[in-house]
DNA sequence: TATAAATCACCCTTTATGGGTGAGCCTGAT
DNA sequence: ATCAGGCTCACCCATAAAGGGTGATTTATA
């Protein structure tokens, strides 16, 4: 018999060991209840309304259709079911469009059995859609670097370089000369160590210089 | 005398209005006590370590050195106090700024007074750096537009020219020929009504297309 | 008073950009 | 089966932008 109070989960995951492990893992667990697994997006699409998950525990790196992709398509089935991402990497970016994508949460790969349970006990509550951990991973990303290289002046140019902007229009809305602005990015490029402006973006991007 | 447990607070706000307004209505309440009041920060900086505030409500639009630029400033003098930023707008980028540059939260200059208290009271407790009207914000803020009017490729051909990469590169990247390239960014301008790079980036960037 | 920052100048070559037009191929929807 | 949209590539054109070298002036600030 089905108890009606048991949270209902949904696995896509294509690593079987894992899928199973999580599986075991949560089907044992009182109050939770395993109704579906699946290897692919494309193998759940077909199915996974009828599972009625409360919560589907998603991997991101899933072959076909990521499961970033994959999230919005989830979301037009099943609105009312909470999605929590399973990923390797704490990567910003990967979970940062995840949750635009409309996730609720995320698990990295080694978490401990109980944390996972209780993520997803606490999505299910409505804790809110960011754990303290994400809130955190949020601020930081906002976060500069405060040991950059770059002077106030070439943080600046360099920020609108990032915009895309040609040297001439930096110069003009900076109310200097093309010269200046050049000047600056031979600079800039010196301290960074790259010869494109591509590369000069990437850099300071990753080392939170801009 | 000084009752030991009133939470201390801090404001910084030019206009006088505005400031002797949050002063009486949070001095007026029981277990706050407004220690100072500055019409800047440049007049802040001189005796607010003195004062030693719990919390600092701070505008981000102040004469002379801005608030965004104040916060990593108090935050050196007073690591331990909170700072509540006061904004007139909702701006995403400038609320985001501010709490890359370590402020505790933010309220509206049309925040209703009970809200006010529980906010500074929020934030004493802990409660995390961010309120669930923040984060719904962060997250906001990492969702496309579903209604964009470019294609698959050309979403991933202008999310490329937006790192500042050629279009070369970019066609060797994605492995198709310049030309490609050249086609789809285009149809891009056209799609957008736009010239350059730099326009295109901003029309998609505003429109959450990218 | 040194040093760093910001400013501008003139030299050079190569690469990138913006725009027009046309055309073949594939796929999903009607 | 047809047709539109999407992706691909081609060749035309002119101008703008980028990257790099060297040096010089001025203005804060330590």
């Amino acid at each position: 018999m089905g108890r009606d109070l048991d949270i209902r989960v949904s696995i896509i995951e294509d690593d079987e060991t894992i899928r199973e492990g999580y599986a075991f893992l949560i089907g044992k667990t009182p109050g939770y209840k395993v109704v579906s697994t699946y290897p692919s997006y494309e193998d759940a699409a077909k199915r996974i309304m009828h599972d009625d998950p409360d919560v589907i525990l998603l991997d991101v790196e899933l072959p076909g259709i990521s499961g970033i992709d994959a999230i919005p398509k989830l979301k037009k089935y099943l609105p009312e079911t909470n999605i929590l991402i399973l990923t390797v990497y704490e990567q910003d970016l990967l979970i940062f469009r995840a949750l635009g994508n409309g996730a609720s949460g995320y698990l990295t790969k080694n978490t401990p059995h109980e944390k996972i349970i209780s993520a997803i006990h606490e999505v299910m509550e409505g804790v809110g859609p960011m754990s303290a951990h994400i809130a955190r991973m949020v601020i930081q990303s906002f976060q500069r670097n405060e040991s950059t290289p770059l002077t106030r002046r070439e943080t600046e140019i360099l920020e609108q370089i990032s915009t895309g902007k040609s040297r001439k229009r930096i110069a003009q809305e900076l109310f200097i000369d093309l010269e200046t602005v050049k000047s600056h990015i031979k600079n800039i490029y010196h301290k960074l160590n790259v010869h494109s402006k591509a590369d000069a973006i990437k850099t300071a991007k990753d080392n939170k210089f801009i």
